[in-house]
DNA sequence: CATGAATGAGGTTTCATTCAT
DNA sequence: TATGAATGAAACCTCATTCAT
């Protein structure tokens, strides 16, 4: 998998037999699971198949390479989270502007909290295969938060869309240390606590320095 | 290169005569050229010495294996990025607390710009290279922090040792995601002033609130 | 496909109804277009099929493996220029030498060319497949072209079969080497008179001669 | 091998050391001989290293993907033929027109008859990895054929090249049709005479006749 | 009859590592 | 000490063919 070559990335086939969707998706159950259980090193295209019950000849029906496969599970999960996130955006608009920001983060973590062993995988891979991917989604995410953010009763003008960025980076940073860290639910709490105080503490920053 | 196995990451020989020595660091050299340059998956033992301009016998002669070859470039960079964040930590103590923040948070990402190319190359192996060094640096950077934070005025308690996990964590995430991006230098300097406001906020919530 | 095994090359069932016959034709027609437009390394049964819009299992109802496919169309095109050829023989009885010649050279070269994208595309696959195929025709050829010799007026015994074996690979030989090249249509016509004196001046020579 | 990609036929390196060079000349043997026991669908890296006894990856060193080894063992055979032919060439000069072609002619019959073997090998793979070769040396066969003609006494203006063209792909015509039969010493001989005396007719017919 | 999902042996190629020179 | 030829396990991926639906 070079780094830098532009592979199509799309299905290679739709399912249109049942029996064909309950195969798709066992290969991405099975992705998950080589990933967690041997390590990115050791996700090979044949382990994944065996895993899944399938011959790799079927795999490769259904996902035209490795990195589409990488791909189609990262983009998934992304999927999800983001999608919380944008209701929960949604929801808390014309909140008040710490509440708007509590709603946010405990989503946000909570989302990741319960795919954990997902989210773990997945950074494995997503140097190789996430790049434009995670781009998408983090626009996705910083346009609902700003969105969210004009309609707080605090704030006058339109939000920095750069700080907004920066408080996305940190929370992916630290989530991402507490997750390989192998936080214990205690642990996640903590964090959950803490980084609502971080981003409201920021937020507020923000809106009311001048920076 | 099996994620588990645990190999013998010491190199296998400290050069003696400068000659080695200016050997050693070649390769290091070139190991950094080709992530840069070709990326993760063609960074080969072969390529790296091709590049350092020596053969691949005498790569091995100074690395016992690729693993060792990474871990030696990712170790060294951390190294050096802990060891001017530590100097800043003891050079801001007794000084009022947002100064020391912002002594602290400027001096990590101006080394982190300072050697950006090597940061994003670096992201793509800590995954399979890092772990424990990356613990052994945070853990020596929250010491340093702790210690300058008790050196605070404004402080009457120790401070939480996880909150200042999170900062850093906070710190790396936000610092990564603009390395990637390929920030320009104006990009650059609003990371450097927000992420000071974020950790100076975080922090200042953290000692008054009652968390 | 290996190459010394041998296969039952007879088509699997013969269409009765007119539908089935459509479906075999384009299958046939398939089969050429694939191998002009990708290549003898990408015509796989799967894409012969995908253009003559069936599916595979269609495909294999009418042939029983692959080699039986290009057997076929190689077999049909062979069939028809080797019939143009014999009638050529046939009808050119009794007249002089030099109007038999070109009478058979000139129909051989038109029917190439009239089908010259499916020759070029067979010769890709004739050595896969065509060894008896390829005899078998040119001992036809070759019979009937003594037939018509034997009832020429200058000719006292029968003509050497040799020499017409060297006659036929000739013009075989020049006709491929100028099909190959993607000849224009002058360059055909410079082909068709060039490859009757040749025919004609080896005749003769063989005739008067006595090599 | 895909028909249509134009990839590098270019050794990869050139052998420095002794043991390299038999590597290398074991490697381009073990091809013609896997070519002729197994055939062109049998011939795998896998196969060729094991012939020539060495593992893939030694094949690999020297040469970069399978049609630059096939490319080469063709490459070697059309230089050896080429070469002869061109030394005929310029030996038969400023001789008669019929003993220029009897020596060109008997030189070529000659040079493919002494390694039948190998050239009945090559035309299997010819189609998949000659076609630029093929060319380059029909031109300068053409070439060499023309300059001796030019000092034929018997011939005023510079010959057609088309008719040297066909010449030549009649010879090859007539060459690969007696080879490919796994003609007899007598069938070789037969072919030898007539082949002379095919090109000599054609040869004369050209320049008395207008064409 | 037609479909297309599934198979899996087998192909090409890479690359970390060793060791004779 | 340095070299680079050699190794071979193991990776990714294809495709002729079958068979349940």
């Amino acid at each position: 998998m070079a780094a830098d070559t532009l592979i199509a990335f799309e299905p290679r086939k739709t399912p249109v037999q049942a029996r064909a969707t309950v195969t798709v998706e066992s290969i991405s159950e099975a992705t998950i699971q080589v990933l967690l259980g041997q390590g990115a090193e050791r996700l090979t295209t044949t382990r994944v198949a065996d895993r899944a019950g399938v011959s790799v000849g079927t795999l490769y029906q259904y996902f035209p390479n490795k990195q589409s496969l990488l791909f189609a599970v990262l983009e998934d999960h992304l999927e999800k989270v983001t999608k919380v996130v944008e209701d929960a955006c949604e929801h808390a608009r014309h909140k008040p502007l710490s509440d708007m920001i509590k709603e946010v983060v405990e989503t946000f973590v909570n989302a990741k909290i319960a795919r954990a062993d997902i989210s773990v995988a997945l950074y494995r891979i997503a140097p190789d295969v996430g790049g434009q991917a995670l781009e998408r989604v983090t626009q996705r995410m910083r346009r609902a938060i700003v969105r969210m953010l004009e309609s707080a009763p605090e704030i006058k003008s339109s939000p920095d869309e750069f700080a907004i960025q920066m408080m996305l980076a940190a929370m992916s940073g630290a989530m991402r240390s507490v997750l390989e860290a192998g936080g214990s639910p205690a642990m996640m709490r903590k964090l959950r606590e803490h980084l609502v105080l971080l981003c409201q503490s920021y937020m507020a920053a923000i809106t009311t320095n001048l920076i």
